[in-house]
DNA sequence: CCGACACTTCGGCCACCGCCGTACGATACG
DNA sequence: CGTATCGTACGGCGGTGGCCGAAGTGTCGG
C-alpha cells in the first residue's frame, strides 16, 4: 500500500541482510578502519564482491570512505552506525553449538573477543560488563532512575585523569547492550573516555587484527585498586 | 571466511529488508496485536503472501503469535524487538520530497503521525519529544549525567498518580530516538506509565487504525497545567 | 618508464525470494 | 448443516542480488 517509510526501512536493513557484509561490519566494530583487501581476506570472498559490497554501504550511510592512493580505507560513519550494527548483533540470537568454530585457532579468538574487546569505542566483552558493574557497585554509576553517573562517579573520573570533554550532542553515558555477555556496558562519551584512557595508560593492548584487546599486568594492577576488579578471573 | 555471527546478524536483518515486513513492523509500532488480514489490507499483498511472512517474522523471534479462532493475532514479540525496528527506522534516511504521499488522505495520515503517536508502549511525535523536553526544563527529567529520572521527577510521579511499579529487569528510563523529530524522548518503564495514564485519564484518544493519537480538550488543560504544554502548539 | 599492486568495471551464471492463483482446512454464524 | 470468512500449503513465475573471472584504471616503487 505504498508506505515510503517501510521502503527505506527495508533498504537499509538489506545493507546488513547479507552475511558478507554484515561480517564487514561485525569487523569494523572495532572502530578503525579497514583497507577492501584486508576486508576480502577476512570475509574470504574475491575483490570485486567486496568492491561493490562497499559502495553499497557508503551509498547508504553506514560506512564512512577515504581513498588513500590506491587504498580504500572504510569505517563505520558514525557512532549511530555502530549502535545500529551493535544493537542487531546484540539481539540475534546466541550461536548454537551445531555451528561453533571447530578449529582451535578459531576457538581461541572467539575466547579472546568474550574477555576483552573494544566495541567501536568503549571497553566490551567481560572486561566491559565487569567495569561497568564495579561502577554501580562502588555508587559511581547508577541505574536507579536511568543509566547515569553519580557526583562521585564525576568526582572519579576528574580525579583520575579521564578526561571528559568534548560533548557536543552525544550523550555523557549511554547503556551498550553487550552481544556476548548479553548485559549492559558503559558506553557515550565516558565509556569512550576510559576507554581511551586504557589504551594510553597502557592497561590494554590491542591483540590481534581486530576489536580483541588484553589486559596487561600493570593493567590487572590497575583495575584491581581503581575499580577492584579481578581481571585474573575474566578467563 | 565462515563466521557465524555474521550469518545470525544477517538472518535477522534479512527479516526486516523487505518493504512488506517493514511495513508490517512499523505498523505493530503501535503496540498493539494486528490479525494476518488486518496486516494484509494495509501492507497492500494478498493473504498468502502475508502468511509467509508471518512465519519467518515469528520464527525469527521478532513477532509473537496469538490464535484465537480463525484469527491470527501477531505483534512485536517484546520491547528488545520495537526497540530494533524503532532504531533502524530512526537511522533510515528521512523520506525524500519526491517520493511522499501525494494524496489528501495520506497526507492528512502522515500529519497526525508526525503530531502524536505512541511508540510501541510510550509518547512519541511532536507530542512525545514536548513533553520529554518540559519535564528537562522542569528538572524531573535531565540528560546532564545520562538519561535519568531527578529526585524531583520521581515526586512528580507519585504526586500525579502515576505508578511506576512493575519493574523488572527493564530500565526505569530510556531515551528512544523519535523517528519523526529525530530528537530523543521518554522510554522505559517511565515512559510507557504516563503513556498508560494519558491514555486512562482521557489526555489522549487512539486515532484512526494504527498509532496515531489526538490530544483531547482535556488532555490540553492537562498537558499545559501539569508540564506547561500548549497542544495547540503542536500543529 | 615499467612492473607490481590495489581496486573497479563488466558480463554472465546461479540461487534465492517475494508474489500470486488455486486449492484446502478450520472456525464462526445463521 | 450449509455458507461465508480467515488463514495455510503448494506450484510456479519473474526479478533481484551475490559471486566470480577477465579485463581495465590508477598509484606506488624502483
Amino acid at each position: 500500500m505504498h508506505v515510503p517509510e517501510a521502503t527505506r526501512l527495508a533498504t537499509l536493513a538489506s545493507l546488513l541482510a547479507d552475511p558478507t557484509r554484515a561480517g564487514m561490519c561485525l569487523a569494523l566494530l572495532d572502530g578503525r578502519a579497514w583497507t577492501a583487501g584486508e576486508l576480502a581476506r577476512h570475509t574470504g570472498v574475491g575483490a570485486p564482491t567486496v568492491s561493490e559490497h562497499l559502495t553499497r554501504l557508503v551509498e547508504g550511510g553506514l560506512l564512512a570512505q577515504e581513498r588513500q592512493g590506491r587504498h580504500r580505507y572504510v569505517r563505520l560513519a558514525d557512532e549511530t552506525a555502530a549502535q545500529l550494527v551493535e544493537s542487531l548483533a546484540a539481539h540475534a540470537a546466541p550461536v548454537p553449538d551445531g555451528e561453533r568454530p571447530r578449529t582451535l585457532r578459531a576457538v581461541r579468538a572467539g575466547q579472546a573477543l568474550a574477555r576483552a574487546r573494544t566495541c567501536y569505542d568503549h571497553l566490551a566483552g567481560r572486561l566491559g560488563c565487569a567495569v561497568t558493574e564495579a561502577m554501580i557497585r562502588r555508587g559511581l554509576l547508577t541505574r536507579e532512575t536511568g543509566f547515569a553517573l553519580t557526583d562521585a562517579g564525576l568526582a572519579w573520573f576528574a580525579e583520575h585523569g579521564v578526561g571528559l570533554e568534548q560533548r557536543g550532542r552525544r550523550p555523557l553515558v549511554r547503556a551498550c547492550l553487550d552481544w556476548t555477555e548479553r548485559r549492559q556496558h558503559l558506553a557515550g562519551v565516558a565509556g569512550a573516555a576510559l576507554c581511551r584512557h586504557a589504551l594510553a595508560a597502557g592497561w590494554c593492548v590491542r591483540s590481534g587484527s581486530g576489536r580483541a584487546l588484553r589486559v596487561t599486568e600493570q593493567g590487572e594492577t590497575a583495575w584491581r585498586e581503581l575499580l577492584g576488579i579481578d581481571a585474573e578471573a575474566l578467563g
